[in-house]
DNA sequence: CCCACTTTCGCAACGCTGTTGCCAAAGTGC
DNA sequence: GCACTTTGGCAACAGCGTTGCGAAAGTGGG
């Protein structure tokens, strides 16, 4: 069996290759070298964009990757070629030549991100860092019908155009609600079933002549957190006006081949408890927001908490963010609640090392439009759907 | 932005390179040329296992794959030196030379699978097909100690090892109980205070001369199904003296950064229900056992049946699948009652498409040690953590 | 029976990947 | 000022999948 040379491998580095075998045909999974190589160079790209303004050096992304410096160098060569990355500076030697150090270049690459919330659409204009570099805000009525929608939004986009001098990748679009990420078509729209199945991606993308891809706003929160810096899994749940999560598990969202993942809220956590809006009892959502509703912030914590547990322990994720507006009314409370609950179970069940850490999702209520426009920048850096 | 250019394709394919980067460096996913051809290779060994004695031809594994036929004939050349594929005759001409199919050579490698149970320890031996050639049981005293066990353990696997004529991958473990599959360290054996933090992998690896692996019972079983054909996502939930799942997520078991992955049992269902073993209250186990012990299966269907549904809405799987004692001594009720549970909330949901299906888990009380080989054996077909 | 055609599949040349060997560049420190 | 260390580019290289082409092995019409 000399095939199990190639096998032998850590764990980390294992999962290498499986994001990049772009440039084959449709089907399979099968990898050739224009695969190879945009897996490392989105590896490069991705790590260059962490690094931030400080930069990186040639030899630290060798280590990080697992790369030849040579290779590296190579890579890195292209990169600056194409406008990408740049020089800058360098840093203090230790004895020999100073290493030099590279940075992303934020500028070479846009994307717009659209959060269209019931009431309220959000567009920002982000650059390759996803920094956001411009921003518009306007009321929404999802009543005025699917064209009028599509119109005004294609409109707030158009405006925000000036701002990037650089090319735009595309527009990613977040809303709440089911709907099929892979084909961009809206199953529902509570309170308004003229929306059902709309191809929203289709007629905004044929309405601007660019690139859109449509996401569940939690999805869409939880890869701008994702790419912001949490690694590993973790799930972001929203509580606003509904309950609902994003998981990211190995740094990639998690959607389910129906885009269906994530349906928190309607978890069923006491069995034949009050009715909820759903028709079930005893869903999470309905608990929880009839706790918030009473003044009971304890008790919607505590049931948000064991929710939370549930979720942690069946998926053996590494950390808990919280968000929404109802969050952001209390936020202390909810994180402490949630904590709580899951230090309990914790140590009700033993398990060895720190709890699983509970804290605020950073980017507030423009969280959403972010990681839209990470929807369009995030496959750039090797993350793609888990 | 030309970077663009290796990014733009469709989703299928997408997922190609990551479980490749073998022949790296310790530390990041960067992927070299041993890599690609690792995760080619792998990806053409299992599509000859899974076309099992009826073969496949090369222009069919290039469809699948998406390789080029010369590539495929290249990568099925080397495997044949290697012994590890064979020609199997040729199909009917279509008009031109016929296709000569290929297959998998089940005796070019073994694996041994062990499944530790609470009372029964059984051992099997397996060859790369999966297929079992020889089996032992016995009974199992945990009490005993571990060195007691791990002789016991090793000296039944050195029994079966005649049987395997081709070379031997390793050994895998399976059994119950929190553990640390990436360390082979086992935190706790329910009743067993001195089993604590003994680590099983390496101590039999030591003893047997041979790579050990050791999983949960569960994500041995899962894997074993994922394996056999089981596509897809998909839930194996397990009742026997307790109950757990084993999540396979695009083909890979999901484990979790600490094994923990799976924690089923303990999830809570019934807020300020009745206190369970673990201190917790209205877990989904002490309910589940609860209504059997009573008789009452109905009950105890629409209990999983509820926890299932939780799962499939959070994690949007394809597929429900049950096995375990209790689930065996009544099949169809328990089948019929998840999947009505299941059935029900799709409804309520109104989400489109026919609802996830639930069957009974293919392997009956063979199917973790069969898994437990799996641990071996899947990594050689590209299967690793996902 | 022969010949044109189709289809499979291997050989050889190729382009491109990351790798290796080597050396210039650019620092530190005695 | 010189020895040394460290960085990083150039050039040659091995090996991957790809492409061009032709031999092999069938079918089917004349």
């Amino acid at each position: 069996m000399s095939r199990a040379d190639g096998a032998n491998r850590e764990d980390g580095a294992v999962a290498g290759i499986r994001s990049a075998a772009a440039g084959t045909a449709t089907g399979g999974a099968g990898a050739n070298l224009l695969a190879l190589r945009s897996h490392n160079t989105a590896l490069v790209l991705d790590l260059l964009r962490t690094a931030g303004s400080d930069g990186i050096s040639r030899l630290e992304l060798a280590e990080r990757t697992g790369l030849t410096p040579q290779a590296v160098s190579k890579i890195t060569g292209r990169l600056r070629e194409e406008g990408l990355a740049a020089e800058a500076g360098r840093r203090a030697s230790t004895g020999g030549k100073p290493r030099t150090v590279l940075r992303l270049v934020p500028g070479a690459g846009h994307a717009v991100g659209v959060h269209l919330d019931r009431d309220e659409a959000r567009v920002v204009l982000c650059d390759l860092a996803g920094t956001v570099l411009a921003e518009a805000r306007s009321a929404l009525h999802l009543g005025a019908g699917a064209d009028a929608v599509v119109e005004r939004t294609a409109r707030q986009v158009e405006e925000l155009l000036p701002g990037a001098r650089g090319a735009l990748l595309g527009v990613g679009v977040a809303l709440p609600g089911p709907l099929d990420h892979a084909r961009g078509v809206l199953h529902r729209v509570t309170g308004f079933p003229e929306w059902d199945g709309f191809p929203l991606r289709d007629a905004l993308a044929r309405r601007l002549g660019r690139p859109v891809v449509v996401d569940k706003d939690t999805n869409a929160a939880a890869l701008g957190l994702a790419v912001a810096g949490e690694g590993g899994s973790f799930a972001y749940l929203h509580l606003g006006t509904g309950l609902g999560a994003g998981l990211v598990i190995g740094g990639s969202v998690h959607r389910g081949a129906r885009t269906g993942a994530g349906e928190f809220g309607h978890q069923v956590i006491r069995l034949d408890g009050p009715v909820c809006g759903c028709g079930d009892r005893g869903c999470i959502e309905a608990l929880c927001l009839a706790a918030v509703a009473r003044g009971d912030l304890a008790a919607a914590a505590r049931v948000l908490g064991t929710g939370a547990a549930n979720l942690v322990g069946l998926l053996d994720i590494d950390l808990v963010l919280l968000g929404g507006r109802t969050v952001a009314a209390a936020p202390g409370e909810f994180v402490r609640g949630v904590a709580a609950v899951l230090a309990e179970r914790a140590r009700r069940k033993g398990t060895p090392g720190d709890p699983i850490p509970v804290r605020l999702a950073a980017g507030g209520s423009r969280g959403v439009a972010q990681g839209a426009a990470q929807l369009m920048l995030a496959p750039l850096f090797g993350r793609r759907d888990g």
